[in-house]
RNA sequence: CGCCCGUUCGUCUAGUUGGCCUAGGACGCCAGGUUUUCAUCCUGGAAAUCAGGGGUUCGAAUCCCCUACGGGUGACCA
């Protein structure tokens, strides 16, 4: 590739003709703030899409705003990604031969492309300040005009198409900050194909002459995005719906340059399980999901938002269910891991509509793959959620026997600690309907007379014990119900749980009938 | 308001080249069964006249047009 580039050959041509072209595409997201997790799903096509063809994954930080730079979020965006499991084969902290890898970093870069397009004649320089066109933008409207920096008003202004070459010449010997505005075709009509849907039409008229320079001396988005993915050597752009009003200005910028463009697939957007519009920072708070992929904390308000990191997803839940949010593979399968769908996954099976996010689904995804997780990761989270109930010390057998018994009905690691710490501590109180409910004058003496048998048995397991109940259920006409539901209440301290007689078993003898023995002390008192 | 994109059960969606669609699956919901608990499990059910209206065709969820609705965008933000 190195002598390629001596060759003065563009090096994807190369491939182009002599194999296949590599496919690279690239991430590109904005350190203003924690990434969204409409931005994960845009990031996960993309690692399906290059991993899927062989290619390449690129991630690029495009902060040539200097205004909205917030502290951390860089990093957030990086730790976001890798806990996801998309791994860059290029970018900041992987470096690659195409960096750097940070706008800002890239700065002085820009600036010849700018001059180019003006030497071609498709770009102009504005001397317009931002308050004057706000002014006029104001008056326009209020007289019920809209206002573009277009074909109709650009004569009329201060720039380098009005005003003589000595004007312009002297204004830019005298510092006076301006901008470089791209120069829009008046009457054309500009056609591209989009990957996702199909051919794509915008009139040039309905276009205003984008500021592509900014008067600080850093391009805006639309120059440094072209520049950055011609250089990159980019072949398919893959981003959300947001940027598809912008495309034309793009297919535009890589014709003036004289560059082929890239091909391009705008995603649908993700949208709020309620309402209108599209899924936003706060909706998440609101409807108790969160819209993050970790927890966020603002380091100027200090204002926290929830991840789904500490919520108990694992990230290959969170990433499979975000994934089928817009794409599916066809058949019916849905669980699937990250290899499976990079497999599966197309460009052409994405949807074209926006999805509602789900969160009950969400839990689902979770829920799935809690019953597959390997135990052993098991027992090494389950421990560390119980450190924080203060409780230490225990074996893993049985935390594995333990979370055996009550998956099938948990979703996260922190419902198996919710639903199972009466494993590890007595009851120390009982659920006040419960007892009403179950707890009658004679379960006392019934549960008593069964506490004596439990002391006497032999081979204490499931099966027995269930034997030995009904044994006594029988002999002395007890209640069948009421013995069960008051032996799971002195067990449990409620009347939730798996199968009683697993409880039992788990528990041991002691243990149980240490329960037993307590259990009807305590609630003969209370029914005194 | 202009421009662009979209529209199949409550939600995610299958359906891509028109016929096997009396529209399939999943989540959720409801009912029954099992478990003498339950947040599990099993079985079953309700749920989309394919946004509406016009065409084209022997035949349309699938093609075309119009309307409605939804979304995006309209910065010296990305």
């Amino acid at each position: 590739m190195v002598i390629i580039k001596h060759l003065h050959f563009p090096s994807n041509l190369y491939f182009y003709t002599k194999f296949q072209r590599m496919i690279r595409v690239r991430f590109a997201p904005s350190p203003t703030g924690p990434l969204h997790i409409g931005g994960v799903r845009t990031a996960l096509y993309n690692y399906f899409f290059a991993k899927k063809q062989g290619g390449k994954l690129i991630l690029r930080i495009e902060d040539t705003d200097q205004t909205r730079f917030v502290e951390g979020a860089e990093n957030y965006i990086q730790e976001s990604l890798e806990w996801s499991g998309i791994h860059f084969d290029e970018g900041p902290k992987q470096g690659g031969e195409f960096g750097p890898y940070r706008q800002s970093e890239r700065k002085n870069l820009y600036r010849q492309y700018a001059d180019q397009l003006i030497n071609d004649g498709y770009a102009y320089y504005a001397f317009d300040t931002a308050e004057e066109l706000q002014k006029m933008r104001e008056t326009e409207e209020a007289a019920g005009h809209k206002f573009q920096y277009d074909s109709k008003h650009r004569k009329n202004l201060k720039n380098s198409l009005r005003l003589s070459k000595d004007e312009v010449q002297d204004k830019l010997d005298a510092g006076k900050p301006y901008t470089i505005r791209l120069l829009f075709p008046e009457d054309e009509e500009i056609v591209f194909t989009d990957v996702i849907r199909g051919e794509v039409k915008v009139h040039s008229s309905n276009m205003d002459d984008k500021v592509i320079f900014k008067s600080d001396g850093m391009p805006t988005y639309h120059l440094a995005n072209i520049v950055d993915d011609h250089l990159m050597e980019i072949t398919h752009v893959i981003r959300g719906e947001e940027w598809l009003p912008s495309a034309p200005l793009h297919v535009l910028l890589y014709r003036y340059l004289g560059w082929d463009a890239p091909e391009f697939a705008h995603l649908p957007l993700l949208l709020k399980p309620d309402g209108k519009g599209k899924l936003s920072k706060r909706d998440g708070d609101r409807l108790g999901f969160p819209v993050f992929p970790m927890e966020w904390t603002d380091p100027k308000t200090g204002e926290i938002s929830s991840g789904y990191k500490e919520s108990g997803y694992f990230p290959e839940a969170f990433v499979n269910m975000l994934a089928f949010l817009g794409w599916n593979p066809g058949d019916e399968r849905e669980i699937m891991s990250m290899d499976q769908m990079t497999e599966a996954f197309s460009l052409d099976r994405c949807s074209k509509s926006g999805a509602r996010f789900d969160a009950d689904k969400a839990k689902w995804f979770n829920h799935e793959y809690l019953q597959q997780y390997p135990m052993d990761k098991l027992v090494t989270a389950f421990k560390e959620l119980l450190k924080k109930e203060t409780i230490e010390e225990v074996c893993d057998d049985y935390i594995e026997k333990v979370i055996k018994a009550i998956k099938d009905r948990a979703n996260f690691v922190q419902d198996l600690i919710n639903s199972g710490l009466y494993f590890f501590k007595h009851p120390e109180s009982y659920e006040e309907k419960a007892v009403k409910k179950h707890w009658r004058e004679n379960s006392a003496s019934h549960i008593g007379l069964i506490a004596d048998e439990f002391e006497k048995c032999e081979g204490w397991n499931s099966e027995n014990l269930e034997d030995i109940v009904k044994t006594q259920i029988e002999k002395h006409e007890m209640a069948g119900g009421k013995i069960f539901n008051g032996i799971r209440l002195l067990m449990v301290g409620a009347s939730s749980g798996p199968h009683l007689f697993d409880i039992l078993e788990i528990l041991g003898k002691e243990e149980s009938i240490i329960r037993l023995r307590n259990g009807i002390e305590r609630l003969r008192s209370l029914n005194q």
